[in-house]
DNA sequence: GGTATGATGGGC
DNA sequence: CCCATCATACCC
């Protein structure tokens, strides 16, 4: 935990850095540091996979089947968290994008650890299993403990960026093909190495 | 290497 | 009923 204390330090990402393009802000989160203050342990991991899901027209985003409660916070001001709970067992970590009004949101998929944790941080439900995510943290703005984002371009080397169709959304149409998550090529902790289909890859 | 399936709960 | 998942079981 030597390294954590500096972590810690580091300015968090502004809010005018989520109120952009989806698809911009995606990309440029991998290598951004997650901190995590859970009990005061300081837990750390550095984005290395991503998904964009941009918006009301996009049909495996949550936000396309208009606004309910659980969807509610997507439809406000960006760097915003929107944590949901899947298959009754996990939960997904979103950051939210583009300014109020515009319901897009970034699914964080995979962290490469930066500290020792408790578990592994690759896959979306594990990730949020490991840091103790779940749906309170809904709505916590990412700039502020216990759960913020952080930028440090001495800690976080990007490598060459590829990307691939999303994860799990099948059911989305001609939207389930789009090429919007994005990662870490060639990163260990990127998460579907062994059975999932990624889909068409490639590299930016 | 691969595919299949159950766990489990809230949203619609 | 639907899942933005994971772990385990079993079969090549």
């Amino acid at each position: 935990m030597e390294g954590s204390l500096d972590l810690l330090r580091l300015p968090p990402l502004p809010r005018a850095f989520y109120e952009r393009p989806t698809e911009e802000v995606a990309r440029e989160l991998l290598g951004k540091i997650l901190l995590r203050d859970h009990d005061g342990r300081p837990l750390a991991g550095r984005i290395v996979e991503v998904e964009a899901y941009l918006g009301a027209h996009d049909l495996a985003c949550h936000s396309a089947r208009g606004k309910t409660p659980r969807t509610a916070v997507m439809f406000g001001p960006g760097g915003r968290a929107y944590v949901y709970m899947i298959y009754g067992m996990y939960h997904c970590l979103n950051v939210v994008t583009e300014p109020e009004g515009s319901p897009c949101a970034v699914l964080i998929r995979a962290l490469e650890p930066l500290v020792a944790l408790p578990g592994s941080l690759c896959g979306p439900g594990r990730l949020c299993r490991t840091l103790a995510i779940d749906r309170s943290l809904t709505g916590h703005d990412l700039a502020t403990p216990p759960l913020w984002l952080v930028d440090s371009p001495d800690l976080s080397p990007r490598g060459p960026i590829a990307r691939s169709p999303r994860i799990g959304v099948d059911y989305a149409g001609e939207w389930a093909e789009r090429p919007l998550r994005f990662f870490i090529d060639g990163n260990p902790w990127v998460s579907g190495a062994r059975s999932l289909k990624k889909g068409p890859t490639r590299t930016l």
